[in-house]
DNA sequence: TTCTTTATGGTCACTATGACTATAAAGAAG
DNA sequence: CTTCTTTATAGTCATAGTGACCATAAAGAA
């Protein structure tokens, strides 16, 4: 059998279907939630499945992903540019669809606590979910929303992206929150004030004097999002190894 | 246009071909390798490009790239099967083959340093290069690689897998070069010693008093693999950021 | 023998961090 | 108004981990 790209006739592939699904993350109430659509038909009718789709003949998985993260919040391409999107791994079990051949490239994307979860059209039945509440999923996407979690987790020790959960100012201990929630773990305040603000261009202070109303202790100071990506040392989780997978 | 998977006519969808490519590293002489195939036929006659190919209609990306890894090796499956194989990403631009649509499930392979790269069939025409001395390849498979650099450099600071490209016995020199020429620095040779010997689990000392001959200088100590797969604390490049791409 | 090379064992200073204490500034309770 | 609670912010101190060294051991080469 020739299945190298040298030896081949173009037009006898085997046709696969691509789609792209989306484990769209936020934290609200200090949970990690992340946005769900219930299935309207078989396979696995009345299901909760990650949102996703079709890629569509002439648009590349990240630019499928970016519209349906669109449509499912029902918010405008333009504002929906701004979220953190990135593509995770791809799946590709022959059987992970009982009706076809279908392989799937997972995207993880981190918004921040929305006013409205959910518009019009397509967005309508999305809804957001506690993120350990979930009950078996659709398809292999349990697996897939796993994968996104532990990715996330990991990401957060050492990139800046944990600032692509928070509005764009933010208090330190709405970012310490972050961490919280999606480490599942307390840390302390001051040291994770100190770790934030000595690593250059992970955040950046508003300059005024500004302050954050409506919680209950002195007002915070307001930061936004600093130039930086990457989080040289990391900011490790505490006690031990990170718990997902290794493979 | 209905694109959600709840509202789609299974037998409408746009048929993708979807192939692997891999990008299989060694570390020869000080140096990191990749494997190089020619092509033999247009698109990019005569360029050389990652190994890769169709997955079969009944096999996962990760079966397509590991028979393929053992074709261009020349190697048997049994022997393979205990090489590193990670998924990189899905590489999915809309004109990435000129003569029709195709994503490519892009592997990352490391693998010891083989005694003979080749074998028969498809690995006649597979070869070793120096990974810096590539030049430009065919299809978009410059970047791929360049992602699978980056890739396996950060991989090294927080995983054991550096012993993957090292024989099953190996001296903490050997262990060594591998982090210097994935890297591109030097190490301090005491320092490296002493965090590899404290990590538990990364590597294992073999028992007897047996040590390796051929070299100059006074013989070394044997060690295999340890149990280990995540490295807490991790080993952080020297000076600063990794240089990668933080996307 | 002497030199070179590699392996191995150690010291020392500094950085980053975890644990902890203290103070400041707000609202809530009395 | 005073006191309590809550959150923010500013420190201190001990220690683990690391980078930069130095020293010695054991081999082949000159």
């Amino acid at each position: 059998m020739s299945t190298a790209p040298e030896g081949y006739d173009p037009h006898a592939f085997f046709p696969f279907a691509v789609t792209v699904d989306l484990a769209v993350f936020t934290v609200r109430e200090a949970r990690l939630h992340v946005l769900l659509v219930e299935r309207g038909q078989a396979p696995y009718e009345g299901s909760w499945a990650l949102p996703g789709g079709f890629v569509l003949p002439r648009e590349s998985a990240e630019e499928a992903a970016r519209r349906e993260l669109a449509e499912e919040t029902g918010l405008t391409k333009e504002s929906v540019c701004s979220f953190h999107l990135e593509q995770l791994r791809t799946y590709t079990d022959p059987d992970r669809d009982p009706r076809m051949r279908v392989v799937s490239v997972a995207y993880a994307a981190l918004v921040p606590d929305l006013p409205e979860p959910r518009g019009g059209g397509d967005a309508a039945h999305a809804q957001w979910w506690d993120a350990d509440g979930t009950g078996p999923l659709a398809f292999d996407h349990d697996r897939i929303l796993a994968d996104a979690r532990d990715r996330i987790g990991a990401r957060l020790e050492y990139s800046c992206l944990a600032t692509a959960f928070c509005p764009a100012e933010f208090t330190l201990g709405e970012l310490q929150q972050v961490y919280e929630t999606v480490w599942g773990v307390e840390l302390d305040r001051p040291n994770f004030r100190r770790k934030v603000l000595t690593t250059p261009g992970f955040v950046q202070a508003v300059d005024g004097p500004p302050r954050r109303t409506g919680g209950r202790g002195k007002p915070a100071a307001l930061y936004r999002a600093g130039a930086a990506t990457a989080l040289h040392p990391p900011l490790l989780r505490p006690e031990g190894r990170p718990e997902g997978r290794t493979s």
